[in-house]
RNA sequence: GCCCGGGUGGUGAAACUGGUAGACACAAGAGACUUAAAAUCUCUCGAUCGUAAGGUCGUGCCGGUUCGAUUCCGGCCCCGGGCACCA
């Protein structure tokens, strides 16, 4: 054995053997249960970053952990190989995309490899080959059949000078990232999926995902929206037709001073006609992206049309205004406005002058024939602080001013019903004095009957647009033909397969300029025909590519009965970044592949760890910000286990992680440590680890603490994925056994159990050095044939305790008494206690002892 | 703006079910070894008062519940993630 830690002989050995034993490859046939253990794949950017490195860490950890509990695993990898960036490179770097792309997955794929991640690199797939993106493609003509893509026109953000469509992320400002021109809103075709049928199992199959970090669940559910209310019709004046809204506020309908109608709304179309200035603003609202939440925090405006509406039960008349805080893409892209129970209707209200008329109240305010009309009272206290309207009812206090006084044991006087809480109805005609809940059925009713409305659930969930006007993506498999329409491309004729030998000019995309791309027959007819030369939304491939590695190398089907044997995803490992739109995406595809008899299962993936970012200086490591550290050095200078402990070690799993040379310093010197203490030993000889015999008290304690320490490591890998304290409780162990200086037979034997057990313990995280320590401890065997260590029970039992003692809460002393020991006993032993004394003095009594077994005793005096 | 997280020493963090705040590391300081340096090893290390014993304060801020709160509740501040065409 080398006296020094010769991490990269040892890596490099353990990586080649593995490799060419296939060590990781993955069988259908074994009689141990299955543990499918995936991370998101990476998209092939050029060089590993360090959020991969976490990422493949904490799968690789998970796997090689199962791996060791007896699980047949299957830890797989691949690339989501389409996206934009390829082409920008192309464009700065006069390549093909697909040439940068295949050449960043080729070194990509040697920078895992010197990980040393426990992966079946078998299974290797890349989305954007033709043998994947075929049966997505094939997917794609089943759903259109089925009606489940349709087309229809949708905004994008258009960029007037480059002609070209923009992402959001080009989108800086409000102008194109290279031209710098002033972006646009326009509405083209798009094809879109039906997400809007699965909503409800979307939704209700999140409470069988037990697996799942509740915050995931959380955002999923408010992303889906699921709400309940009315839909409510205001007839046009002086015109045919109504102006439908969606409310979940029905209660309210009658404090609606206005209404509010989307700028792409087209009632805003018709107001506009003979009406420049509204023209103008709408124009102005179609100025700016698309991005909401560009829209959200833009300055509320807004615009009179000069139209009126209908109220539908009090027949007042309410005025239209174009607003731009109205989105066009929610429930009827127009609103019923009630300033004073809705904050942005409110802040809209002031900003314009419009009416705000309170008409909820909390439950037990006064009955509404008490409420005289002058008791409405509109408040606005001059302060500067914002303020809502302030209901005030007869017999109340009011200042000199008149205002109702601001004191608390006058509850409303404070109340500010701009607040959107719910309540009961007044000043309100036919629904005074019901309950917001009883209100909002009844109004539903008298809607109905007037047939100007009805109950409605709504999602805030929008059907998926997954149309992209670019290159570099899967081709959209449609035929338009003059006389059949759009026709799917037929089965045997797929894949569409995308030209890969292109020129990017960074003016449109090249199929969408190559005849000999796009001109084809129509399928149907044998007519002229031009393909589709939209590419997919890279989502397409990332919402399936955990089936295909089960079947990674069909090429009969897009899955075949192995998806069955592995699916669902035992654990899913990735970025918190990808909580919605992937993981929604991911589920959305399982239940669409199901539904076409393709899957048995319901759910994707039965556990999900979202993992922190890397930061650097407190901010995300990123090209942009110039902060980022090269994984590669970290790899060349001090090996993979030491870049993995580092990973592991810095901070648990979900939380962000903030980088640091010394800490990789510090890694790094505790494998030394490790190996040292290895090597010491060996040097004198290897020994059969401790199984029984007469110990000495200390190493009865050492050996508690080891057996102690395989429990909490255990519980730490599986249950609780926290393997920075796993690591520390190792690091303990390593510290106690440094203690232990005796070369007798039974302390060599009892530091060989401890040495074997920290091989194993450590395996999972630092695989290549386990591995090495192993062979010198046990030079017959293979650490990966080891399994995982027994803790022993007996040794783990502790014969006394410690108990801290508290007089009022605080800390005053500890004793030791035996496990044994009654309750009553140790309330006995704490009064007596020395530290106790002085505050019993002068006459305080004890009113009260708590005993917490195995913690402390508190005595409460006074 | 809306939804979801987070905030603990000089730093990363720990405290798992309301029960000893700061485990384990990093940095720093002192010492040992060495011709010297590196490496390694030993000790100190939240603030404050005290010669010491010991006391007081302390987990973003304000308030509450409790014998006891980093942990639960209410309100606020700051930082991060997502917002449907970045992946």
């Amino acid at each position: 054995m080398q006296q020094q830690y010769p991490f990269r002989e040892i890596e490099q050995a353990a990586q080649q053997q593995w490799e060419s034993n296939n060590t990781f490859a993955a069988s259908e046939n074994s009689d141990k249960p299955k543990y499918y253990c995936l991370s998101m794949f990476p998209y092939p950017s050029g060089r590993l970053h360090m959020g991969h490195v976490r990422n493949y860490t904490i799968g690789d950890v998970l796997s090689r952990f199962h791996r060791m509990k007896g699980f047949n695993v299957m830890q797989p990898m691949g690339w989501d190989a389409f996206g934009l960036p390829a082409e920008n490179a192309a464009i700065k770097n006069e390549t093909a995309p697909a040439a940068w792309t295949y050449s960043n997955i080729e070194h990509m794929k040697t920078q895992l490899k010197q990980l040393g991640l426990a992966v079946d690199w078998q299974r290797e797939i890349a989305t954007c080959k033709p043998e994947y993106y075929r049966w997505e493609q094939w997917l794609f003509t089943e759903l259109f059949k089925k009606g489940l893509i349709y087309k229809k026109t949708s905004t994008v953000n258009w960029d007037p000078v480059d002609q070209t469509v923009l992402a959001n992320e080009q989108v800086i400002d409000g102008r194109g990232w290279r031209s710098g021109a002033l972006v646009e809103k326009r509405d083209i075709p798009q094809y879109f999926m039906k997400i809007t049928a699965y909503a409800d199992e979307l939704l209700s199959d999140l409470d069988k995902l037990d697996g799942w970090p509740e915050q995931v669940k959380t955002m999923q559910r408010n992303w889906i929206g699921k709400s309940y209310g009315c839909e409510v019709e205001f007839p046009i004046v002086g015109q045919e037709g109504n102006l439908k809204v969606y409310t979940t506020r029905p209660d309210t309908l009658m404090g609606a001073t206005y209404v509010a109608v989307a700028a792409e709304h087209a009632l805003a179309t018709l107001a506009a006609q003979n009406n420049p200035a509204l023209a103008d603003f709408i124009a102005e609202c179609k100025r700016g992206s698309v991005a909401e939440a560009d829209v959200a925090t833009a300055e509320k405006k807004g615009m009179d049309t000069g139209l009126f509406v209908t109220h539908p039960l009090t027949g007042e008349q309410l005025p239209v205004w174009i607003a731009n805080y109205v989105l066009i893409s929610y429930g009827e892209g127009a609103v019923m406005a009630v300033p004073a129970h809705d904050e942005r209707d409110f802040e809209f209200s002031q900003k314009y002058t419009l009416p705000i008329k309170p008409v909820i109240v909390p439950i037990d305010w006064p009955a509404d024939d008490t409420l005289l009309s002058d008791s409405l009272y509109y408040h606005n206290d001059g302060s500067g602080e914002k303020s809502g309207p302030v209901l005030t009812a007869p017999g109340l206090e009011l200042d000199e001013n008149g205002k109702p006084k601001r004191d608390k044991t006058i509850q409303w006087a404070t109340w500010q019903p701009a607040h959107s809480q719910l309540g009961k109805c007044v000043l309100s005609g036919a629904i005074n004095g019901l309950t917001s809940e009883e209100a909002t059925t009844r109004v539903a009713e008298l809607l109905a009957a007037k047939n100007l409305g009805k109950k409605r659930t709504q999602y805030r969930l929008r059907d998926w647009g997954i149309s992209r006007q670019r290159y570099w993506g899967c081709p959209i498999p449609i035929i338009h033909c003059a006389n059949c329409g759009e026709v799917p491309v037929p089965a045997e004729q797929l894949p569409v397969v995308l030209p890969e030998d292109v020129v990017m000019d960074g003016v449109g995309s090249p199929i969408k300029k190559d005849p000999s791309f796009y001109e084809t027959t129509c399928p149907t007819c044998a007519g002229k025909a031009t393909r589709e030369t939209d590419t997919l939304d890279t989502f397409f491939e990332s919402s399936w590519y955990f089936a295909r590695y089960a079947s990674f190398d069909c090429d009969i089907a897009m899955v075949d009965e192995r998806a069955n044997y592995w699916l669902p995803v035992d654990q899913y490992v990735g970025g918190i970044e990808h909580a919605i739109l992937h993981l929604l995406y991911a589920r959305f595809f399982n239940k669409l592949m199901r539904d076409a008899g393709l899957l048995k299962n319901d759910e994707p993936f039965t556990n999900l760890l979202t993992q922190g970012m890397v930061l650097k200086d407190g901010s995300k490591m990123s090209k942009s910000k110039g902060n980022t550290v090269d994984p590669q050095e970290l790899i060349d200078n001090y090996g993979a286990d030491t870049a993995r402990l580092f990973m592991m070690f810095a901070a648990p799993p979900e939380q962000s992680l903030e980088w640091s040379d010394s800490g990789v310093e510090g890694a790094h010197r505790f494998l030394r440590r490790v190996w040292k203490a290895v090597f010491d030993h060996v040097e004198q000889g290897i020994v059969a680890a401790y199984t029984s015999g007469e110990v000495t008290a200390d190493l009865k304690t050492l050996r508690r603490q080891l057996h102690q320490t395989i429990e909490k490591v255990g519980d730490d890998y599986s249950r609780r994925h926290s393997f920075n304290t796993a690591i520390s409780s190792v690091m303990e162990l390593m510290n106690a056994l440094a203690k232990i200086e005796g070369v007798d037979t039974t302390t060599r034997a009892i530091r060989q159990e401890v040495l074997e057990a920290v091989a194993l313990l450590l395996s999972p995280i630092v695989p290549h050095i386990s591995e090495a320590i192993w062979a010198e401890l046990r030079p017959q065997s293979a650490i990966l044939n080891a399994g995982w260590p027994q803790a022993d029970k007996a040794a783990m039992v502790q014969d006394e305790i410690e108990l801290v003692i508290q007089v009022n809460g605080k800390l005053r002393g500890s004793m030791t008494v035996a496990r044994t020991t009654e309750k009553a006993a140790i309330e006995q032993l704490a009064l007596a206690h020395h530290s106790v004394q002085k505050y019993l003095e002068d006459g305080v009594s004890v009113r009260k002892i708590i005993v917490v077994p195995n913690k402390l005793v508190n005595i409460v005096v006074g």
